[in-house]
DNA sequence: CGGGGGTGTCATCCA
DNA sequence: CCTGGATGACACCCC
């Protein structure tokens, strides 16, 4: 059984043992498909982890530092959707933003639009008409849709927004598109949603158009300085008066905003023509459609999310309490090498391969190393060799690969793969048998041609020089039975020096086995620490997706609250107030006031100063 | 025939 | 100094 496990040395076989860790290795770089079973990592988490990637980026991380074939099976994707073979697809990105009007942060490599600023001042400023609709929905509903928020935190949601979109533009080739685009029965936005799965980033654009936009004037109603406000006059200050809000409830109702954030002008290209006479009369709205938009971009993670893996996730989430611990799992991890050498257990565990599960039983440790070679075949040194391997693993150290294993079956061990190259012609001469071609198919010649086969070249050297004991012993017997056994023997110095070469490169043998064992065991632990990274920045990426969700819930109650304090607030004359011309801000001390919009907007300016001064 | 993977060996370092 | 483990480098073999 192990020693099937262990054929590496077969022609045939040709290392069952170590193949399928070439395989798993082979397949996270390069061949197999992501979604293979093979693979861990599915196509939504390598998504995921791409939509992080992209915010390392924003922080100046390079993608490359992780840049692994998920990049290239991205681009692959990426490729169907654009012309350009852009080499980074943040670099297509960046392209194709600016192709969308966008223009790229060359520090951070954001993407923001190039009108930004202009659609600031036409949200805050060019919006006074009353008759507008549009423009009173903005001025209602904007300051409340990111008044807690930092333009950093806008520009990280754009950021999060532009990554779970490129996820999705890529998904859309994929089979999970539609999981993707099935938006909740209940959300107004999934219908818009759902069609227009192919320009994303155009939506992307205006809502991050409109974020930013309605940023500008979020500052109205959580100002801190609202209080310190040279509020106009009392008269600016009104009681809250109830009456009918239908007007305002039609004109702002959250639930007739969906119909809004997805119509024509809201891609790029119908921005630039609708014109200064489409001021981003949506900027408030966009901001809380941009937000509607995640929390959909995150039920499209959390349905495109493998459920399989997701769940997986959330166990190993819990599970793994980190990278120590996981390579903890791994029997040669990095920090086992040490004492690898000294403990079977160190090997036992060992996540990967047969031939290291097959290493930890300890009982075929028996003759670790050289003696499976041929010896056990030896005709003249088989009963002695057989005999002897149980004691030699009391004295040999165990190893991650124990040849010992093949050494009741050394035929599968050596089949087609003898190393006798290099071998010193006159050793070889005088030890090998007739050239198989001089030998007649009798079933004994051909016995002996194989068994020939078997041994290895010092084998065969130490047959040409007729030493009177095993390369097994010579190699794997303590230094004092060595010795003691040397001495047995009246040798010459020619077979005491092979019989130290043998011993040497037996033992080296070993060691390189191991070495190659430990080495493929730390690329697999280093492998599985990088499934565990991705993992936990998946979940880490979708924690935040829920809390952004959750803050656009807040956003939106908020903005309800602000419609409906606003469309029940009355003049003198009992009618309603312009939410043109007012605003409601709100003091520090809880206190809601109604300030004129000209006041609110140059406060929502300086406002908005004072973070780019000090960022200066 | 060339490349990739596996293996053995050598040289070297180090404990 | 000897012994042996670890490892990089190289050569070879097999597929």
């Amino acid at each position: 059984m192990t020693r099937l496990d262990r054929s590496s040395h077969s022609g045939g076989g040709h290392g069952k043992g170590s193949r399928p860790l070439n395989s798993l290795l082979a397949g996270h770089r390069v061949a197999q498909p992501a979604s293979a079973p093979g693979s861990r990592a599915s196509v939504q988490d390598i998504d995921l982890i791409d939509i992080l990637w992209r915010q390392d980026i924003d922080l100046g991380a390079g993608r490359e530092v992780f840049d692994y074939s998920h990049r290239q099976k991205e681009q692959d994707v990426e490729k169907e959707l654009r012309d350009g073979g852009e080499q980074d697809t943040w670099a297509g990105e960046g392209a194709e933003a600016l192709a969308r009007n966008l223009l790229v942060d060359g520090e951070t490599g954001e993407s923001f639009p190039a009108q930004f600023p202009a659609d600031i001042s036409s949200i805050t400023e060019a919006v006074p008409s009353e008759s507008e609709p549009p423009a009173l929905q903005n001025n209602l509903l904007s300051p409340l849709l990111t008044g807690t928020e930092s333009p950093f935190d806008l520009e990280q949601q754009w950021q999060d927004l532009m990554s779970i979109m490129e996820m999705q533009a890529m998904e859309v080739n994929t089979s999970a598109s539609e999981i993707l685009y099935s938006a909740p029965p209940g959300d107004p936005l999934s219908t818009n949603y759902s069609l227009a799965p192919n320009t994303p980033i155009n939506q992307n654009v205006s809502l991050h158009q409109a974020s930013l936009g309605g940023c500008s004037q979020d500052f109205l109603l959580f100002s801190p300085e609202v209080e310190s406000l040279p509020v106009a006059s009392s008269s600016t200050l009104l009681p809250l008066a109830p009456s009918n809000s239908t007007s305002l409830n039609s004109t702002f109702g959250s639930t007739n905003l969906t119909g809004l954030f997805f119509p024509p002008q809201l891609n790029g290209t119908a921005n630039d023509t609708a014109g200064p006479e489409l001021p981003d009369p949506l900027g408030g709205l966009l901001d809380e459609a941009m937000l509607d938009e995640i929390g959909l971009m995150d039920l499209a993670i959390e349905e495109g999310f493998n459920p399989v893996q997701a769940s997986q996730l959330e166990e190993e989430f819990d599970s793994d309490s980190g990278l120590s611990l996981d390579s903890g799992h791994s029997p040669s991890s990095l920090s086992s090498s040490e004492g690898s050498s000294s403990s079977s257990s160190s090997s036992s565990s060992s996540s990967s391969s047969a031939s290291s599960s097959a290493s930890s039983s300890f009982s075929e440790e028996g003759a670790v190393g050289y003696s499976p070679d041929s010896e056990t075949l030896d005709l003249e040194e088989a009963e002695g060799a057989v005999g002897y391997q149980p004691e030699y693993s009391k004295f040999c150290r165990m190893s991650y690969q124990d040849p010992a294993q093949l050494s009741c079956l050394p035929y599968l061990e050596h089949v087609g793969h003898n190393h006798t190259y290099n071998m010193a012609p006159s050793a070889l001469d005088s030890a090998d048998l007739p050239p198989p071609s001089a030998l007649k198919k009798g079933s004994k010649e051909k016995q002996a041609d194989f068994l020939d086969k078997q041994m290895s070249r010092d084998e065969h050297r130490a047959r040409a020089m007729k030493i009177p004991f095993t390369n097994d012993k010579i190699i794997n017997l303590p230094v004092e039975e060595f010795n003691e056994l040397l001495s047995k023997y009246q040798l010459s110095e020619a077979q005491l020096s092979l019989i130290r070469d043998i011993r040497r490169r037996g033992k080296n043998k070993m060691a390189a086995q191991n070495c190659r064992k430990r080495k493929l065991d730390t690329i697999l632990n280093l492998e599985r620490d990088v499934e565990d990274l991705q993992r936990d920045k998946a979940r880490l990426l979708r924690e935040k997706v829920e809390f952004l969700r959750s803050l656009r819930q807040m956003k939106q109650e908020v903005q309800s609250l602000y419609q409906e304090v606003f469309g029940r607030l009355r003049d003198e004359n009992g009618r309603p107030y312009s939410p043109s011309q007012y605003a409601l801000q709100y003091a520090g001390d809880g206190s809601v006031l109604l300030i004129p919009r000209t006041m609110a907007d140059q406060q929502a300016r300086r406002q908005e100063r004072k973070p780019k001064d000090r960022r200066k």
